[in-house]
DNA sequence: TCAGTAATTCATCATATCATGAAATACGCA
DNA sequence: TGCGTATTTCATGATATGATGAATTACTGA
């Protein structure tokens, strides 16, 4: 009756452990948090986390059977997707207690942007308050599929890549916010740099899509708006 | 510039992973939810995990570079303790990810406790109402130490191990409520099976005490209160 | 039906993880 | 000082994981 309930506890707990191993390995963990920000391809997802397409899809498969994504194949084409919202919920979870029991996190962060002049991002009270005003441009760098599959309403989609050659369409009279994935994402923090150089007074919202979300507040999905959606 | 990028997403995801890989292998999972009762030392957390010595250090080594749990020498003893509340939240949100999205914790639970009769757990509604009405006996069968670092107020303490002889404490007109770490430990199962064999109504508490408090329900400390601390 | 593309599977090698037993540490107490 | 106990470290072999390139599968469109 003891070795029962032994073989029903390594069982249960060989059970948690998938999730753990789904979970133990860096580039897992980036592909994980490529896909909160909305389904991927293999080969998109490659490339965005700098692996090897053969080495993508085997981690994929892990992520696969840890239950933590789904693919779905349409095509020629291989859909992967956060298998669920508690997945991204644990996702960050697990980033905030890195942050927070990990000294590391917060060294490399700061060694990171300390070379760079955007130290401090703008927080979420601040950007509420000063987009109330009417004095800010929210601005979304990430790829614009990703600003498709969710966005901040009233946000307008330029992809870093795109910034340069669209410095026309911004204001200099407003401020900029810009926003990418999260706080680990380096794309606003490119854009930011950018922007200064050009003489904008632009700020960084550290703050991704799906924390945003997480926090209650609205996103919009799909296209930009003609006009006025400023209603953040 | 762009490989400055890489090694900051390499490095934090690295960290990150630290996490992951602390809780990738089932005998840390285990001695975790251990440490979620209250610290332990190295032999007791061996022992009750079903480790050897040297196996469990390791593993414990493996958990304190994770910086999930900190340990502390005392004379010949290390004790072991969760490093913060926030590695309690993290493991059990780690255990619902896994009841939702792993089917198999659902069977493997359902096939042992089907071999037995106590199928049904009272739910949390249910028994604040019976304990309103004064009509339950609500019982910790856990080890006495975890008892001391937290119950339920106005449970009374029977380690599994002294219910037998301590039988004759139990009053037969009421009914008898029994509980221990949570829905994967087999004490209270063997308790309520115990316990109807000697005709007692009997019934099990799924939830353990981490699961109690972190739904905002108050935990007592301590020895147990002379008489009347029924406050649940 | 054949060429072309996306993705997976397979094979391989290097490295990491795990369980175990033996040896070493660290501490309390006689 | 030396013995006994709790724990860690070390060494070992078995197994698992991870990166890579070659081969294969699955599908589209000419």
């Amino acid at each position: 009756m003891a070795s029962r309930n032994r073989r029903f506890k390594t069982a249960i707990y060989e059970q948690f452990a998938r999730i753990g191993k789904g979970i133990s390995n860096p580039s897992r963990l980036e592909l994980l948090d490529l896909l909160c920000q909305g389904p991927r391809t293999v080969e998109a997802l490659a490339k965005e986390a700098g692996l090897g397409l053969t080495n993508a899809s085997q981690h994929l498969k892990a992520l696969r059977e840890a239950r933590l994504v789904e693919a779905e194949k349409s095509g020629l084409f291989v859909t992967y997707r956060l298998a669920d919202e508690q997945v991204g919920q644990f996702f960050r979870s697990l980033r905030s207690l890195a942050e927070r029991r990990l000294a590391e996190v917060g060294e490399i962060t700061r060694r990171f942007l300390e070379a760079r002049e955007d130290l401090q991002p703008v927080d979420r009270e601040q950007l509420l308050a000063r987009v109330r005003d009417g004095a800010v441009t929210v601005v979304d760098v990430r790829p614009r599929e990703e600003y498709r599959a969710g966005h901040l309403p009233g946000a307008v989609s330029i992809p870093l890549k795109e910034l340069e050659r669209r410095l026309a369409e911004l204001r200099h009279d407003r401020e900029i916010v810009a926003y990418c994935r999260g706080p680990y994402c380096v794309l606003s923090v490119e854009a930011v740099e950018l922007l200064r150089a050009r003489g904008f007074a632009a700020f960084r919202l550290e703050e991704g899509v799906p924390d945003w979300q997480a926090k209650g507040f609205p996103v919009a999905v799909g296209e930009e708006a003609a006009a006025g959606e400023r209603t953040l």
